[in-house]
RNA sequence: GGGCCAUUAGCUCAGCUGGUUAGAGCAUCCGCCUUUUAAGCGGAGUGUCGAAGGUUCGAAUCCUUCAUGGCCCA
């Protein structure tokens, strides 16, 4: 290395420091394996059982100590971070020498014998080493960290290698999801996949992305739920059958909003929405228990406490309380928007009577709901697709449910009456007609299949990142996605 | 869509009431150093100050527009 590499660029250094290694006839993506026969966090913590025995270790270089004729070279593989110290003396001059070649963030092997320094730390004392990968890019810097929120989120890779926390929060999603899994299939739910490309994107109302498929020479949709293919299932004969998968809207992007996100929509025969409040609560009390051993998990400086029951609370009686007004007596758009504009809750004017009352609720209602809250008896015209409670035949046997002020699950007794179901899409055909776009056409298939019989059957939808998002008090949807959707850089 | 804020070295950041040659730590490069761990000691270079215009004798700094991102609102 002459006095004049200042003015090559760092990746121009490594890039000589891989062409010097290939000259000593050291081929630094050659290696295809490396047999590990231990991972740096056994070694550590089972330091008794290791001491004085020869460990073959690999990972990536996070520091380098040099001293002379020996130094410490820190190496991080899937489980830690363990120590390596090089001497001279023993790997010999040729083999020392490769430390000039290597960098930070460099893959190496290392088998030698494991001590502890004057300092206690366990420690593998070199005898032989191995390139195993070059890195031509400098890592983040190590004391702060990567901190530009973009950089963190466009090259996740980097986040994870510069703020181990970070992992911390995909291990839990990890985990929940398999939680989520074992739960439904002790209660005999099947797990099943239905199709993301759709003629028709129903199932709720949000502006779907949309395709072409050339040998069909038709547009196909994204889906933006899961609920009417799995409803067809249950006509089907499947009983207890649920799908975990991605959902696309071609909505905003925000802390709460990506626009593909990951859904749990499950449904079960023979049940109500009165049982899917106790599977609900079952499922996140017990959810909650297994990954920290106590119900009572912090939020963002609350804690919320997730062991059932969960209070219920009557979405009409909470709105008369709160505003003095009952929900039937506002029968019109014109009527909606007084109410808001009295309440002083802004509201797009375009929005028909019940989007504003959906933003009323909103801003009236839902805030309070910081502990787990089962908010229910939704009026019929906002739940196009649930069945309505015999005693109020205008309120639907439904719940959200709320947590920290946010809808984490939508649930309801599922309409079966085909001629009612019909009746409710041609009233969204209507506000679709009048311009409200988030309405989806009319789905003759899914009338076809309800026409055959369904029975009687409870359906639960639940937003995955929002509760991960919950469970690791992360407060942006983007630290529970790996690769939350991003404009390109230019 | 609206408001506020940010963008300076590979990374984390200072500098901003306009004023000499734009700084620090980490990383990098050179030298020394065989139990260090934010290793240490000595030396060196970091750069289209997000982009384009404008004001000015003079702009990283002030103004305008744009780009990207963040937060809040819609």
């Amino acid at each position: 290395m002459s006095e004049q590499d200042h003015r090559f660029s760092p990746r121009e250094v490594r890039l000589q420091k891989l062409q010097h290694l290939r000259e000593r006839g050291i081929e630094p993506y050659r290696a295809t394996r490396y047999e590990v026969t231990a991972l740096a966090e056994q070694v550590v913590s089972q330091f008794e059982a290791y001491e004085g025995h020869v460990v073959r270790v690999a990972g990536r270089i996070t520091a380098m100590r040099r001293h002379g004729r020996a130094a410490f070279i820190d190496l991080r593989d899937t489980s830690g971070r363990i120590q390596t110290h090089w001497r001279e003396d023993v790997l010999g001059p040729s083999t020392y020498e490769l430390l000039d070649d290597l960098d930070l963030g460099d893959f190496v092997g290392v088998e030698g014998t494991v001590f502890k320094t004057r300092r206690q730390e366990v420690t593998v004392e070199a005898q032989a080493v191995e390139v195993l990968a070059k890195s031509l890019r400098d890592l983040p810097e190590k004391r702060h960290g990567l901190t530009n929120i973009d950089l963190r989120y466009r090259q996740r890779y980097l986040d994870l290698i510069a703020n181990p926390e970070v992992r911390r929060v995909f291990e839990i999603r990890a985990e929940i999801l398999a939680y989520i899994r074992e739960f439904l299939k002790g209660r005999g739910f099947m797990e099943v996949e239905t199709p993301v490309l759709q003629t028709i994107a129903g199932g709720t109302e949000a502006r779907p992305f949309e395709t072409y498929h050339n040998a069909l020479g038709m547009p196909l949709y994204l889906r933006i739920a899961l609920e009417l293919h799995l409803k067809r299932l249950i006509v089907g004969g499947i009983d207890r059958v649920y799908e975990i998968g991605r959902v696309f809207r071609n909505e905003g992007i925000s802390t709460r909003h990506n626009p593909e996100f990951t859904m749990l929509e499950l449904y079960q025969a023979y049940t109500d929405f009165h049982g899917m409040m106790e599977l609900t609560e079952s499922l996140l009390g017990g959810l909650a228990v297994h990954l920290f051993g106590t119900p009572d998990v912090p939020y963002q400086g609350t804690v919320i406490h997730w062991a059932p029951p969960y209070p219920r609370v009557d979405l009409v009686e909470r709105l008369f309380e709160k505003t003095g007004v009952r929900w039937e007596t506002i029968q019109s758009r014109e009527d909606a928007h007084a109410l808001a504009q009295r309440l002083g809750i802004q509201v797009d004017p375009r929005f028909d009577r019940a989007q504003v009352m959906d933003k009323i609720v909103g801003a009236v209602v839902e805030p309070d709901l910081v502990q787990p809250t089962f908010l229910w008896h939704h009026p019929v015209d906002i739940s196009p697709l649930a069945k309505r409670d015999p005693q109020a035949p205008h309120l639907a046997e439904r719940f959200e449910l709320f947590v920290a002020g946010r809808e984490l699950a939508n649930a309801f007794s599922e309409l079966n009456d085909p001629l009612d179901q019909r009746q409710r899409f041609i009233e969204q055909q209507k506000a679709r007609l009048a311009g409200n776009d988030e309405m989806p056409p009319l789905d003759e298939d899914f009338l076809l299949a309800l026409e055959h019989g369904m029975p009687p059957t409870g359906g639960l939808g639940l937003g995955i990142d929002r509760l991960v998002m919950l469970m690791t008090d992360s407060p942006s949807i983007r630290d529970v996605i790996f690769f939350p959707t991003m404009r390109p850089l230019a």
